[in-house]
DNA sequence: TATTGTTATACTCTATAACTATA
DNA sequence: TATAGTTATAGAGTATAACAATA
C-alpha cells in the first residue's frame, strides 16, 4: 500500500510551488528523466551518451570540444563519457588534421545501436506525449523554445 | 567574444534533438535553474531549501517524513538540508506528540527570509517568463500538467 | 513488527585547475 | 601564446542499507 493511501487525503498546501513555472518545470523534467531511464534500460544508455552518438550521426568528423560545446558539456567531463562509448565499440577518436584533436565517429556497432536509439526514442516520445494531443505538443514545443531564447541568449554587446 | 562568434555560422545539425521534447525540456529547467541561481545568490539558498521553507509556510507542524515525501526527497538526505535551514535559524525541529519525530516550524528569521524568497521569487518567475505573453505562461502551465500527470500518476490498480 | 530520524556510504553530474602536446 | 585533450579533484545531488528510539 503506497503512503499516499496512509495519509489519506493529505491534502497538503503547496502555495505558491505550484504557481512557480521554475518548479513544474522541474517536476516535468524529472518524470521525463526516471521513463527515460526505464525505457532505455535495456539499452544501457545515459542521456548524455545517447545526444553524443546523435550529434556524431549528424555531424562525424567533429573534435571533442565542438561536441562538449553543442552540448553543454565540459571538455574535461567529456573525456570519460566518450571512454564509455568507445569502451563499447559504439564510436571512436579519429586522427584529423589538427594533430591537436580528434575526428570523432560512429563505428558500425554504434550506427546499430542508434537504429535501436532512434526506436526507443520514438517510443519514449510517443509516452511522454501521452497526456497531450499532436496541437498540444506542438504548442509545448513553441513555448518551451520561447522560454528558452532569451535566458541562453549570449549578452547581446550593446554599442 | 562568445566561442559562438568564432565558430561563425557553425550551423550544426542536432537532428532529432531539437525534437525531442525531453531534450528540450532539459535545456529549459537547465536556463531555468541557472537563472535561478544567480537571482538567489544573495541570499545563498538553494531551490531545495527554499521548496521545503515554502511547504512548512503553508503546512506548520508536518514531519520531517511528509515534507520529503511531499518534496520528492529522500527522508536519509533530508537531516542534511535541513540542519542547514536550522543552523541559519531560519526552521527548527519542535517536539512533537508522537515522540519519534519532530513538528517541524519556522522561526521569525525564517519568516523574514520567506519575505524575501517571495520578492525574489516573483522576480524569478518574471525573468523567465521573459519570452512569453501571459497567456503563453498560462497555457505552458496547463501543458506541463498534463505531461505530468500520467507519468506521475501511481500505477492504478485494476480490479 | 513497523516507523522516524539518523549515519554512513557510494555513485553520478558537474565544475575548476593544471598538465602535455601540439599549433 | 593559445588551443585540444587529459588528469585530478572537489562539490553538489541522489540512492541504499542499517541502526537506535519509539510506536
Amino acid at each position: 500500500m503506497p503512503a499516499v493511501a496512509l495519509q489519506l487525503e493529505n491534502e497538503l498546501d503547496y502555495g505558491r510551488l505550484d504557481q512557480s513555472l521554475g518548479y513544474v518545470l522541474r517536476r516535468a523534467q524529472l518524470a521525463v528523466f526516471k521513463t527515460f531511464q526505464t525505457m532505455f534500460r535495456a539499452l544501457d544508455i545515459t542521456p548524455a551518451q545517447c545526444s553524443v552518438l546523435l550529434i556524431i550521426e549528424k555531424n562525424p568528423g567533429l573534435t571533442q570540444t565542438q561536441v562538449s560545446d553543442a552540448l553543454g558539456i565540459k571538455r574535461a567531463n567529456f573525456v570519460a563519457l566518450f571512454d564509455g562509448l568507445e569502451a563499447r565499440g559504439l564510436a571512436q577518436r579519429a586522427s584529423a588534421s589538427d594533430r591537436r584533436s580528434y575526428a570523432l565517429q560512429l563505428t558500425p556497432r554504434g550506427r546499430a545501436m542508434l537504429r535501436k536509439i532512434h526506436a526507443v526514442s520514438d517510443a519514449h516520445e510517443e509516452k511522454i506525449s501521452a497526456g497531450l494531443t499532436q496541437a498540444d505538443r506542438h504548442e509545448l514545443f513553441r513555448l518551451l523554445n520561447a522560454l528558452i531564447a532569451p535566458l541562453e541568449e549570449p549578452v547581446a554587446d550593446a554599442e
